[in-house]
DNA sequence: ATGTCGGCATTGTGCCGA
């Protein structure tokens, strides 16, 4: 089963670009985070016809996550619980069942910048909240896993400049031991699993010809519960997908598993 | 110091968020 997270930057900009890579890279999921539209809103069409079943968690203009899947979507839940006032729409969690059931929770976790405010403070909150979340899922001992865009550079080997990042919210020792603090509970980074190299990115900046001069960041994960993290055959990140037409800033992060 | 996008409110363009 291969499943990636793909920060999309707007569904209705990136029908074309998503759909030319589905094509390609064929997941059997693919969590998508900044649809950048409400549910009403999202082109289904034209990935219910290569087979994707779609479940949406819109927000007007900003934010918005969703997943397709060509295994049925299962006991779909929208929402990091934690907070009954937070309106915006960043979790989205469904049961998928090949050969095994896997749990998967799709996430776009908060920018947090300028620091200091009021954005980096819901940041952490947000993270504190994911942390409980997680510690749920490992609770239940099952195969899960939660993709998505966190906004966070675990390390200095994670940043092409990592200089540049040292005051940003998505690098700060704060941001970096709250991520440490969900994945220190028992997850698999996947990525990391495979290498320790640095030079390896998931987001380059439309801004400053990022893309061009690989001034790019890894900020694209895909943490694995132990019993997920035992099926993993493969991870990858589908860089090229950057240099093409219409791009979005970030591209494509997967695991192959066996399920 | 600056360079870009997507979406929105809105009909030409400025703001927001990233």
């Amino acid at each position: 089963m291969k499943i990636a997270t793909f920060n999309i930057n707007g569904i209705k900009a990136r029908v074309g670009a998503l759909s030319d890579w589905l094509d390609e890279a064929q997941p059997d999921v693919a969590v998508l985070q900044e649809i950048k539209s409400v549910d009403e809103g999202f082109p289904t069409e034209p990935f219910e016809d290569r087979g994707y079943n779609v479940a949406t968690h819109g927000q007007k203009g900003f934010n918005g996550v969703a997943i397709l899947s060509k295994l049925p979507l299962e006991d779909v839940t929208r929402g990091l619980p934690g907070d009954e006032s937070d309106a915006q729409a960043r979790w989205i969690e469904a049961t998928v069942v090949g050969r095994r059931a896997v749990r998967i929770c799709g996430l776009y976790l908060p920018n947090g910048n300028p620091v200091p405010g009021p954005k980096y403070e819901y940041k952490l909150a947000w993270m504190a909240r994911m942390q409980a979340r997680a510690a749920e899922l490992l609770a239940a001992e099952e195969p899960a896993l939660m993709a998505g865009d966190y906004n966070v550079i675990p390390q200095d080997e994670d940043a092409a400049r990592p200089e540049a990042w040292r005051e940003d919210a998505l690098a700060l020792p704060e941001t970096r031991a709250a991520f440490r603090r969900i994945v220190n509970l028992g997850y698999t980074e996947a990525f990391r699993a495979r290498t320790r190299a640095p030079g390896h990115y998931s987001f380059w900046d439309f801004q400053r010809g990022a893309w061009d001069r690989n001034d790019g960041i890894r900020i694209d994960h895909v943490l694995m519960t132990p019993q997920c993290a035992d099926l993993m055959l493969d991870c990858g990140i589908d860089r090229d997908v950057r240099g093409r037409e219409k791009p979005s800033d970030h591209v494509p992060v997967w695991v192959e598993l066996d399920a």
